[in-house]
This record gives structure tokens, C-alpha cells and sequence, in this order.
DNA sequence: CAGGTGTCTGCAATCGTTTGCAGAGATTAA
DNA sequence: TTAATCTCTGCAAACGATTGCAGACACCTG
């Protein structure tokens, strides 16, 4: 049973070696078997104990159909279930409904501090609404994406909260196709018809590059994001374009966009700038990982921040007020993208055929040390 | 439908207003319905197909008992599978077997960056053999908590990752009673017959001293974590115990108890030392939180660390080296940590009448900016 | 050739809900 | 009083898999 969900195929072989043989001689020993506490009580038990068919108790406790039954019947139903600790079973229900109650939540890398509070946010309020999250972790490969949806969709979520699109992503497709209910957050796609829940990224850009001009800068290097995201994209794009509305020259020769939102990758492309050249006094980067990597960069340079450069991040993403030096950077809210992701999710998989919607959330910029007046 | 996993009783309402009329209509129309495509194969699909009973298939595409068919016709069985997409469906599987493959993950704040690293660390190893994690943020109380775990009972988890246990918590005494599979990470409780993977904070701890020892320090605070935890309790007897075999006085002056482990309550702990006595030159924080809270009440009161007061911090989690100054703390592998907990978690679900193991992984002292020898 | 032994496959019940349909009363209208 | 209309509840068939049991068949042995 290693691989339960699936049927075995040369694509996805069984492994059979490490089964152990408890499970052939007991697959179906519930867990209350082996306690000595009855299994729990099931639709049947309430219902013969209230003298009524299942039916009716399954219509007094289902909010939609609960106007069918009479309200003593219901009360009576009502508390009979109380008494036997009844609770619905969610894989009958479900197989019958066709609704899981569950929503997948996608992620590139959980360890990456932008999206536990993301994810706190919209297991909240999915869980106030009596939906239960699966989180998937796809470590940024492009492989476990696939598998993970795979999983999802055998496991019939009713939804899914993606934060790790790609501007064209066959997986947003895919779902898009499939009706199934979607919102990404954080990033989005292209195609401008899937629900999303973003934030400003040009207002985002303007406000630090405002910043920066205020304090003096002139210069201003700037390291990217990989162009296949939405924010790597419409942030590069909206510096490039607002360096010429600040009356600032945007040097392609200061511009470079890294691989990957890591400080490794944000390291790598800082340093590509400064073997072009060292004309410039800041850097604004685009998210804050890749400031980190600035940082590192600076301080093998032995120069130092922000007395020889000053720089940017993006997100606010927790703890970098306690960095060396704190960042500036914009924050975004992000347990609040998370919420909003959520809702509109609900709204998506109650009424799908509601025109999608796209929020667009307004970052602020938070000045911290690592932003000066230029030497 | 808003609370579809629960009888409507009078602790949990139902909520139908804001049910849209949607439902009503067409509340069993699944995606599918809406999209232009088919509904997903199911095994009387490939059984027909393949001109076999259901049975059969179900057989074929089960490793256990797969040897029961012959394997000529398994062969043709799997390529018709694989020819028509098949995949099991796993809430009709659960229903019959009482086992879902899922597994839930309850944590008392995914924001903390402790946690991040083990849910991935536990998820990617679960995934792998083919179960779910369910994702349950307590946001800290007992009472998010309590719903919590009967949610992921009546969605019949196969077991349980519990990372937020209390010494004595009444949550893990029910799942031993009902005989789920549980395993707890990070922090263990006090009976001691309970599956679980935590790291050796008796040596983390005395690692710590010996550093601050090695220095030169002599008096040294200690700000502890909440008694009801685990960790709290275990360094904070540890502390005690080891300034004695150290040869330092362990003044009860110059030790406090955290009520939580989060920077603010590191701060007050700290504080409460400072009215009492400022006649120590480090402090031992049994958290990285804690330490940061150290951080802030040190320069609260104009003083520099670590020019002034060493400090030291526990769990070594992500960015602390970035920290101003960088924290020297006791690194724990929380990856391995996660790693541990889920193949654990699967050998208790396999065997589960197997003696439960405790696994205790041991922290090395990653010494950084924060601890230097006293002025 | 009868009977025993294995190997393989099909039958049918089961898991716990939901829901279209129909029937039983109660109520009202003619 | 009869028929028509409502309101409520029960019946039974799904939903998609799993599995104990038994039957079919082939093969071997005495």
C-alpha cells in the first residue's frame, strides 16, 4: 500500500518490498478496535435511537435541507445526535456529494517566510468555514508540482490555493479546464480569467524608487526576479519604466535578474552588476530574499550598508527588522493575502459561475537601516 | 453547509444564512459537470474495459494482494488503468478500509520559524509514501485546539503529528486512549509512553554553558521557556543542575521563566531579571525567540550585546545568522526532526502495537556574533 | 477416473451518507 | 363527504471501492 492512490502503473510502480505483513493479516483493524472504546456512533445509530429513517436525520443536520423536517422532529434529532457524540463521516458524505470540504494549498517551499503567514491566514478562515487544508510543498521543482495536483485531484479537493504560479503554467490550465475552483495568490498568470490575490507590484517598485530619490540616489542598480514569475516581470518592467518617470537613467548596464527568489541567486546577480559596474549607490531588489543576497554581496565587496550602498527589499517578510542592517522594504499583508485568497476561494467553489475576481493589495513602504543618503 | 462536518447542536450552530441559493439548485454538480470533459475512470470503467470483474481490478492495483491474480491478466488489467487515467478513489477506499492516508500536522503557529522547516521535512517524507498532511495551525490555545483535533478525527486521519504538546495534555492523553497513531515532534509530554522525536536538551543546553564557560563568563541568566512544555522544563532543570557541575553559582536571582516563548515574553523575562540584579555578563535563552527578546531588553537599556551581555539562543532557526548581532545558538536539525517524526508516525500506523520508540537528535552549538568573553 | 489440491476469478455484501421519489396523514376547499 | 393540496417522513438506489467466500477450472496423484 505504499502507494495507495494510484494505480499501479510502469509510470508509477508498486512498491511492494516494505510491507509489512501486520497489514495483510489486519488491513482493516480500525483504531478503535484495538481500544476498548466503541467505534463512533454513524447516521444509523442516531436514527434508530430518535425512531426516525437516516434520511431525516441526515436532513435535520444538513443546513440546506433542514426546512424539510419539522422543528420539534429536528430538535429531538437534534439532540439525540448531541447525546451519541455523532459526526458526520466526511468520506461518505463526500463520496456521495462529490465535496471533500478540503482545498489544497500549493506552495514552492514553506521554509521560505513569505508563506507561513500566508498560509496561517487561509487555513484560518477556510477552517472557520468548516474546510480543512492540505498542504503541499512542492519544493519549487516543477515535477512535484505535477504529482502533487495529481494527488489533489484524486483526492477531489473542491478547491485550490496555488502560490507558486508561473505566468503561463500548464497546472493553472489544467485547472482552469478541469473546473476546478482556484485562486493564486501572491503570483498570477497571464491569462488575466483565474481569480487571484496579489499586491501592487508597480506601486511597490514606485514607492522605492520615491524613497530612494528622496534620500539623493541617482543611481540605482537593480536585481530582479526570474522573469517567469509575475512579480519577477511586472516589478522589473515597472523599474525600468519608473526610472525614466523619476528622471533617473535606468542603465540596462545596473540591472540584472536573478534565477531564483534566493539570496544565493540574489548574491550571484548582484555580483554580475558589479563586474559591469560600480557606478551606482543603491539597489533596489525584488523581494527580500534577494536583498539578503545584496547584503552578502556587499560585505565581500568589504563595503558596507547602507554607508557605500543602500538597499531595498520586497515583502516584509517576518524578521528582517532584525537584520544587520533592518531592511527597508515594502511591506505587504501578507496573513491578509492569505484571507482574501481564501474567501475568494469559498466564493469560487459556492458560486463558480460568478465572474473571477482579482485583488490587488497596496504595499507600504517601511524605511529601515538599510537605506541612507549616498555617501 | 457551513459547518458541513458537524451535527448542527447547539455548540455548533448552523449557520444557513449565508448559504447561496446556489446549493439548493445544484448542489451535487461537480466540477466535471461544468467542465467539457468526462468523469475521471473509475475501477468499473477498467474493469469493463478490461472485460474483468471490479474485484479483480481492485486486486491487481493493490500491492498486497496483487500476487492473487495472475500475471498475464494483471499486465492487461494495468495497461487498461493506465490507458483510461485511472485513479483510485481514495474517499470510496477509505470508507470501506477505515483508512484515509492522511495525516494531520498540528502546530501552534506555522508563523514560528521553527515549524516551517519540520512540516516540510515531515511532509516531503509522508508524501512520499503516498499520504496527505492536513495542516492544523492551533494559533496557541487550547480551545483551537480542541476543534482541531476533532476535526481531523471525524476526517479520520490515520494519525497524528502533534509538534505543540504540553507536559501533561489532555489531547495527546485522548489519542492514546483512542488508539490513534501519534507521534509528537520537538516537544514530548511527561508520560513517557508516547511516540516521539525531540532533541537532547539536557546537552544543548550544557553546551551552551561550557561555551559561555570557555569565554570566561561566570554569572550567567538564564531566561527560560513556559514550565508546561517540555523544553521549558527539561533546560530550565538542566540550567540549574549544570551551573552547579560548572562551578557557577546558579543564582535564583538571575533566572526567569518565559510564560511564552515569543520575543515580547523573552523581553519581560528578561526585564524582571534586570530589576532584580545586573551582576551577570551572559544570559541562556532556551529559545531563539527568547534570545531575541534578550536582544531588544538589552538595548532597551543602552547596553550592546555582545560587548556587554553574551547571548545565547536554542533551535538555530532559519535567519538567525543574519540577526544583529548574528545569534550563536544550539542548532537542531528540524528537517531531520520532520523527517523522523513522519517515519515514525508510518512505522506506528504499520505496527502499531510495536513498542513506541522516542528518538532524541543532538544539537550542536553553532557559536556566531552574539556571545564574546566579558568586558 | 475419482478425488484431492491449488490457483485464479466472480459474487455480493459492506462502508456511511445523500436525495429523488412516492406515500401517509393532515388540512382545506368544494 | 370527497377530492385536492400540503407538509412531512420513509424507501431504496446510488457514490466507488474492498474482501470473505465460494465456485470454476486445471492439474496431479493414486
Amino acid at each position: 500500500m505504499a502507494l495507495p492512490l494510484q494505480a499501479c502503473t510502469p509510470a508509477s510502480p508498486c512498491r511492494t518490498s516494505h510491507e509489512p505483513a501486520q497489514q495483510l493479516v489486519a488491513p482493516n483493524c480500525a483504531a478503535y478496535d484495538r481500544a476498548m472504546v466503541p467505534p463512533p456512533a454513524n447516521i444509523k445509530d442516531v436514527a434508530s435511537r430518535a425512531g426516525v429513517h437516516p434520511s431525516t436525520v441526515s436532513r435535520v443536520l444538513n443546513p440546506a435541507t433542514r426546512s424539510m423536517v419539522s422543528d420539534r422532529l429536528a430538535r429531538k434529532i437534534i439532540e439525540v445526535a448531541e447525546e451519541l457524540g455523532y459526526r458526520r463521516n466526511p468520506l461518505a458524505a463526500g463520496l456521495r456529494t462529490q465535496r471533500t470540504y478540503t482545498v489544497g494549498i500549493v506552495l514552492p517551499d514553506i521554509t521560505n517566510p513569505v508563506f507561513p503567514p500566508i498560509v496561517r491566514g487561509a487555513e484560518h478562515t477556510l477552517g472557520g468555514e468548516g474546510y480543512t487544508a492540505i498542504l503541499a510543498d512542492s519544493g519549487g521543482q516543477r515535477r512535484g508540482e505535477r504529482t502533487i495536483i495529481d494527488n489533489l485531484k484524486t483526492r477531489r479537493v473542491d478547491g485550490l490555493i496555488i502560490a507558486a504560479a508561473r505566468r503561463r503554467d500548464p497546472i493553472v490550465d489544467e485547472c482552469v479546464e478541469l473546473a476546478i475552483p482556484l485562486v493564486l495568490v501572491n503570483r498570477t498568470v497571464d491569462k488575466h480569467n483565474v481569480a487571484a490575490v496579489i499586491n501592487d507590484d508597480e506601486l511597490g517598485i514606485e514607492l522605492a524608487l520615491e524613497h530612494l530619490r528622496a534620500l539623493g540616489h541617482r543611481r540605482i542598480a537593480y536585481v530582479g526576479g526570474p522573469q517567469s514569475t509575475s512579480t519577477g516581470y511586472t516589478r522589473y518592467r515597472t523599474f525600468i519604466r519608473s526610472c525614466k518617470r523619476f528622471g533617473l537613467t535606468p542603465d540596462r548596464e545596473r540591472v540584472v535578474n536573478a534565477r531564483d527568489y534566493t539570496e544565493a541567486a540574489g548574491e550571484r546577480a548582484f555580483n554580475r552588476i558589479l563586474e559591469r559596474t560600480t557606478d551606482f549607490t543603491a539597489v533596489v531588489a525584488a523581494n527580500d530574499l534577494l536583498a539578503l543576497g545584496c547584503y552578502d554581496g556587499i560585505r565581500a565587496r568589504g563595503l558596507k550598508c547602507p554607508d557605500d550602498i543602500s538597499v531595498t527589499g520586497f515583502n516584509d517578510m517576518p524578521f528582517v527588522d532584525r537584520f544587520d542592517p533592518p531592511l527597508t522594504t515594502l511591506h505587504i499583508p501578507l496573513d491578509e493575502l492569505g484571507v482574501q485568497a481564501a474567501q475568494l476561494l469559498l466564493e469560487r467553489i459556492r458560486l463558480p459561475d460568478a465572474p473571477v475576481k482579482q485583488l490587488r493589495l497596496e504595499p507600504r513602504i517601511v524605511v529601515r537601516g538599510s537605506t541612507a543618503p549616498p555617501a
